[in-house]
DNA sequence: GCAAAAGTGTTCGGAGTACACCCATGT
DNA sequence: ACATGGGTGTACTCCGAACACTTTTGC
């Protein structure tokens, strides 16, 4: 862009020894209980995470059931999702907070999340069923509740999902009904977010397992995008990408040619991502 | 990027008639008090507004000196800086509480504004000249306060300061010495932001008076990416960006060759934005 | 053998980069 | 007259875009 001497925009690339590389911090897949020692909750902040899964078809989103009971009766008052958060203990810095909603719900660690919006405006918890629920759950509807926004990272397949007993599921962006509170502008946010930031760093294969195709991720372009790409440019682009390292393993039990495997080597990205850096600063 | 058809990061440009176009919306130059009811303000939320200001030569940060006296004798406990910010009143939206700090502190409404990160860290406040302050304030440093992080552009020239009697300050950002609180991480996380957003949208303009030379244009790239670009190259990509739009009016009284000046043309550039948006969804 | 996805090369246009001189004004 | 920044064109390289056929596997 504008440029003099290299553009900004472009990596600049330096060669590093294949073996020398590591690839992202390997996941903790067993699960437990979260170990937390009981603490003051604070009620008025929160964490919302946006939990964005790949399952090589359709980007999907982890919602939880809600659903309000007549507490004579057991009626049903209403039914509806929201997207997976909770409140930080008092002590807590608000990125283990998050960490721990997604490790609560999935036993897993090191998974990729970002803060990407702050929601706290003060009608956002104006809708009956929202006051009606946060009232039967000994909190005070008319005061501001804020919200920092996360989205996650992750392959749909890496996951089982448990939540406290609660139902939760993945749900296709694009079949997201209504959601409480306003779970849908956050949702919207997210997803601008984690388009930009696809178009700025290399994350999409946050979304995949920690061995790929390259037709995975350049699905998980596609379908983020909401664009076509064309397989041979993007194997091009892909083959300037020193950080993507292909393996000598292939797909088995596929009913095609089997497709080479590449996986990201985080080590690479850090050191050619240095050079730019140092080039801007 | 990745391309089949069009590449998403390049603006497709359509032409419309300079005649139907409108700059940026005009701004208040008048001042007033802020003329808000007062309300219960909530202590424990609150904006911080990351300040730019362009004067040609530096990008500038406006700071707030801080000083606490002893309260018997009216010694000097410690003086330093703050970045400019308020609590939010309870039923006020946070980017209205932004607008307010901003309009407060410059009589500008109108300002190019963008929440960019919070802050809620509970050892965002725990140096020891924070904690003295804040209970000299009346307020109990132990509970976590939770800082919006919003940045600002404007031009220096564009205000005369004022706010409730404390001395505020233009601060080139290089010269920006240990702030209060956590005030260094959040100007180093405005200016990350200042420049991701640089290099995706054109927002350099807004640290700009309203008409303004490609050369002041280009110093804001320069000064902001940290890199030299060069004259003729820039504006070969400006003539691409039909929103720029060259005025028949010139510099006067300088000692040179008078320079043409532009405008940014709000209007053309939503238009031209609307096309590459419904292409990408 | 057939269905299904993997894998591969070339041409064209446009943008990024590097580079040097004359011009209009105020003092 | 001179100092100061304004303003302009060309050649080269590299990337983005468009486009079609062969290969390998499972069934």
């Amino acid at each position: 862009m504008f440029g003099n001497n290299k553009s900004i925009l472009y990596f600049a690339i330096t060669l590093v020894s294949v073996e020398n590389t590591i690839t992202k911090s390997s996941r903790i897949r067993e699960k437990r209980k979260s170990s937390k020692i009981v603490k003051e909750l604070n009620k008025y902040i929160s964490v919302d995470c946006v939990i964005f899964g790949f399952d090589y078809d359709n980007l999907n989103v982890l919602l939880v059931d809600r659903t309000l009971n007549n507490d004579v009766n057991g009626e049903v008052l209403f039914s509806d999702m929201t997207l997976t958060g909770n409140h930080i203990y008092e002590d807590e810095k608000i990125e283990d907070a998050a960490s721990r909603v997604l490790f609560d719900l999935t036993g897993l660690e090191g998974i990729y999340l970002e803060q990407f919006k702050t929601f706290a405006n003060p009608d956002r918890i104006s809708k009956p069923n929202d006051r009606a629920w946060l009232l039967n759950d000994g909190r005070d509807p008319n005061k501001r509740i804020v919200s920092i926004g996360f989205f996650a990272l992750l392959a749909t397949q890496d996951v089982t999902l448990e939540w406290k007993g609660r139902n939760v599921k993945w749900v296709p962006v694009n079949e997201v009904k209504e959601l409480a509170f306003d779970h849908n502008d956050i949702l919207d946010e997210a997803l601008i977010a984690l388009r930009n930031k696809l178009l700025q760093e290399p994350i999409g294969f946050e979304l995949l397992p920690d061995k790929f195709t390259l037709s995975q991720l350049q699905k998980v372009y596609e379908i983020i995008l909401g664009t076509e790409l064309d397989k041979r440019n993007f194997r091009k682009k892909v083959a300037r990408m020193k950080y993507l390292i292909p393996l000598d393993e292939k797909q088995k039990g596929v009913a095609h040619k089997p497709a080479r495997l590449y996986m990201f080597s985080c080590d690479v990205y850090e050191n050619t991502r240095k050079d730019i850096f140092g080039f801007i600063v």
